[in-house]
DNA sequence: AAGACGAAAGTGGTTGA
DNA sequence: TCAACAACTTTCGTCTT
């Protein structure tokens, strides 16, 4: 073994997905797409790729600062944003354009046509606010490396949270983050609290606040994280074997029974689950390697693998001669 | 030199008064 | 709102390969 795992050779490098025709571990060019969990996979090796490897820098190139400035397209707008359609007032006061007072009949139309232009700029600003989480949304999502659908879902939560009024006095980027959370949970596209966070300006804790608040105010149910769901992914990462991974699933069904999984972080397990499979297989990963892969930490790995393997009464091969 | 292990202190979140 | 609490993290020293 030399030195560097592979994902610390990947680490940093911008991969432009589009880019990308061949496995950048193996050199096969079978690469398929799984939509269920919107990574793109290589078949031969298992490599995912296109999940982290989203090039966010620009797709230009400029060699002095005029060339920059010219390409750049971020930085102030440089015409003003129009809200809507109705950017326009009626004007309260009763007079025509050349200052006469109006008839009793105009001023009475008038009043009504204030009235609908006021309730048409209402309506619109929860439009306009959908619009601007749209965005928000769109960003995370590809971010992220979310599928359609779990956006979708996303959206229809944040309507609903914004229908019940959740997101006035909040930021609509926690409140997105907290939707998208929960419709990873939902869809069982398992993405930790941090991972999300990450990418928003609000910190994990608004965005958690957020997301209770959303489970409590409005009716939307999430079903529990299991670590079931986290073992593939975690499988992907170390590019294990599907029978190690189906092994790591089996022992946490097991542990699932006896009762040691409840108040775990569900992340922790699947990762203790995972190294003992792959052990057991003769995959052999560090406990380190593991914990990275699941994003706990080493000790969290090695406390829940001494636990499982005691309660379940799996011995370990120490080594090989 | 790197990995595994465990102890101890610190952290952030939940719960119940 | 506060304190108690459980789970997780960080840090560090020791042992093994």
């Amino acid at each position: 073994m030399s030195g560097k795992t592979i994902d610390e050779e990947l680490m940093g490098k911008f991969l432009p997905v589009e880019e990308i025709k061949t496995c950048p571990h193996c050199g096969s060019d079978k690469l398929i797409y799984d939509p269920v969990r919107g990574e793109v996979i290589c078949a031969i090796c298992g490599y995912v790729i296109s999940e982290r490897e989203i090039d966010k820098g620009p797709e230009w190139r400029a060699f002095d600062g005029e060339e920059k400035e010219k390409r750049s397209r971020v930085g102030a707008p440089i015409t003003r944003y129009t809200p809507d359609a109705l950017a326009t007032d009626i004007d309260w006061r009763s007079r025509d354009a050349a200052g006469r007072e109006l008839g009793l009949r105009k001023k009475v139309e008038m009043f009504r046509l204030r009235r609908w232009h006021m309730r048409a700029h209402a309506q619109s600003s929860l439009e306009r606010n959908l619009i601007q989480a749209q965005q928000e949304l769109d960003r995370m999502g590809a971010q992220l490396g979310l599928p359609r659908r779990v956006l979708d879902r996303a959206r229809e939560i944040y309507r609903r949270a914004l229908e019940t009024g959740l997101v006035r006095g909040r930021s609509i980027e926690s409140v997105v983050a907290a939707a998208i959370y929960a419709a990873c949970r939902e869809l069982k596209v398992p993405r930790t609290l941090d991972e999300i966070s990450k990418y928003t300006r609000a910190g994990r804790k608004d965005v958690a606040r957020c997301y209770r608040l959303m489970l409590r105010e409005t009716s939307i149910k999430v079903p529990l994280p299991s670590p079931m769901d986290f073992a593939p992914r975690i499988g992907n990462v170390l590019k294990l074997s599907a029978a190690s991974v189906r092994d790591a699933i089996d022992v946490l069904k097991q542990a699932q029974q006896i009762g040691i999984t409840a108040g775990k972080d569900p992340a922790g397990l699947a990762a203790a689950a995972i190294y003992i499979a792959a052990l057991r297989r003769g995959e052999v990963r560090t406990q380190k390697e593991v914990a990275r892969a699941a994003q706990v930490t080493e000790v969290t790995v090695r406390n829940r693998y001494k636990e499982l393997a005691k309660r379940l009464k799996i011995d370990l091969p120490v080594k090989k001669p």
